[in-house]
DNA sequence: CATGAATGAGTGTTCATTCAT
DNA sequence: TATGAATGAACACTCATTCAT
């Protein structure tokens, strides 16, 4: 009694998808090397020859999660894109990022940590640097934004509205407990996002 | 004929430093997991056995570069405390800081990259904590200077400061290259350390 | 196709033993401290990586040998508890005992050198202590069958006893070639096995 | 003002002598290999490269302890071979030993782990030997006294009285806490050392 | 005679990966 | 597809011994 092949993708990606949930969770709990693969084939209730079905090595269990990240931020672009005026995707992005990193400080202190990665780590510079290619995208995209919004420097602009956001989620993921983020979110709003340049 | 016990001091000093600063330099380049106590030893020049007459292992290490660390962290804020005038105070916190990261991006992203660590890591986490308990003393300290400027919310202007501070250091450590630094300094100077605050 | 449990099972016991016989030869041959973890692996013909899938580490070696050390002599006491009068319960101890000592020297050899561990031993120590307890139970047991012999002074009868027995237990187990062992069997049940007191 | 040629040799066997004792006491204490040589230039408030100028290394130790044992084994024979009847003799022999045991229980129990080293032991076997042979010649002087006291199998006779001594003093030394020493030294005066043999 | 800094071979242990079933 | 037993390279750490001073 086989299965179909579409039954087959089905539990394919379930059993992908639990992987990947899994190390996910240890990842970021407890870090890259300090996972084992045994501790993710547990945590997703999986063998871990299973694990090498879906995955080449640990590596591709990393690789996997920073594209789904990118792909994120790549949606979040192309929501805010969509948007009407500048001012509501400036709006947009600040709300969007801090409210994510409010919501899971450790999520962003993960992805954060894999950014700043030394550039000769064994395996990691190559996610490392993926990320870093992301945020300069994103960095280039909201050049744009400002540049439609009427700033007279739109790229120095976009640099301390950058800067600004990035130091607030950094502060965020950092001390989280009882941190004043809608404040935080009004500020930098206020102060980069509107038209009347410095 | 046996050495002077102030012979012995110095060699010993010698031996350390070379130590500490061979670990610090493949820390900063690999990373602390990628980095084994043969490649310290061999970059230091000396034996692993001697190694470990100094260090009592790996961590303490680590430990020993996070300590002087935080030495270099206080040293600064009783420079600034020396200082008249909390203008003078703030324009030598911002200009201190960007230039450090500017001139060793990498040392900045390895203590980043340790203040991120997640919290269950298994060695690296109680560094991380020492670290990030450091940086809420300086903003403690930063708070107090606000205060003497005369700013109407001192705390949440220093929350504002240390996030564009914080923001600005991140992105010269990860783009760095013709990074516009000097405009990033006068940036945040006019933005956050004049007295007419909000 | 996954193996079933029981098969599994049978596997993990056959490596675990041939682990543990592999241990136990070579305790014996060369002392605890003298075999390596990788010596174990060649006796045992398995990797090193497996030995640790089944037993934590070294020690853990050392503690199964002792576990089932101590077993086997509950297991006698248990089949001397069976027997009827206190003098076939008397005989079977001495006769056992002694004849366990001839067949295998080198394994009482082993287990006296561990109970002789002087007390600080990083590691042995422990071990020392169980077998050394396992004696004092014996020797609880031993009073009540003199006891139930109707001697005097059943706790000294069992002392002398005791001494006697240790006493060519540790003779044969050190000179073994040509040993006089069923004379000497004979003379401890003479001595001290009979009712009538000293 | 170089020293006289006594002097040296005086200031020498000082230094022997403070390293040997000193080895002794941590060799009872924690055994052989759990002793280092650190450990034993410490205690013996020397350095470690002057130990290596009176002992060519860590076995040298063990050897120089062994002689000594030896040593005094001799000359307690001597001390017997100096008295009058058989019977006395064995009453020396006896008391001694037990005497011995009973005041310094860990001494007695390091050299009777010595004994028992497994026949490989890298290095401690050939020590285990030296004392195994020292116990046998003991043995056939023994065997001497019996034949003197005019026992009908001496040599048989020994070997009780042997297995009697060393059982004794191992019992000792494993529990000796309110050990009835006297009483044990009587019994086995009583039983093996008349004239009426069996 | 005396010191202790320096060495490096040796060892216990971990863990990503493979493969027979 | 799924399992987990098996592997072995890699690594942190110890300690007897040497040698420059």
């Amino acid at each position: 009694m086989p299965r179909t092949p579409e039954e087959n993708e089905r539990i394919r990606q379930a059993a992908k998808d639990k992987i990947h949930a899994a190390a996910m969770t240890l990842f970021i709990k407890k870090g890259y090397h300090a996972t084992t693969i045994d501790d993710v084939a547990k945590e997703g209730q999986i063998s871990k020859g299973l694990l090498y079905n879906y995955y080449k090595g640990k590596e591709e269990l990393l690789a996997a999660i920073v594209r789904i990240r990118i792909e994120q931020i790549a949606e979040v672009m192309e929501t805010v894109a969509a948007l009407e005026t500048p001012e509501d995707q400036l709006r947009h992005i600040v709300t969007g990022a801090l409210d994510n990193v409010y919501r899971r400080p450790d999520v962003y202190r993960f992805y954060l940590n894999l950014q700043t990665r030394p550039e000769d780590d064994h395996v990691l510079a190559a996610y490392s640097k993926q990320l870093n290619e992301e945020s300069r995208k994103q960095f280039e995209a909201q050049c744009a934004i400002f540049e439609r919004l009427g700033v007279k420097e739109p790229r120095m602009r976009s640099l301390y509205f950058s800067s600004a956001l990035f130091g607030a989620a950094l502060m965020i993921s950092t001390y989280h407990e009882g941190f004043p983020v809608e404040a935080m979110k009004e500020q930098i709003i206020r102060e980069y996002c509107a038209r009347s340049g410095e």
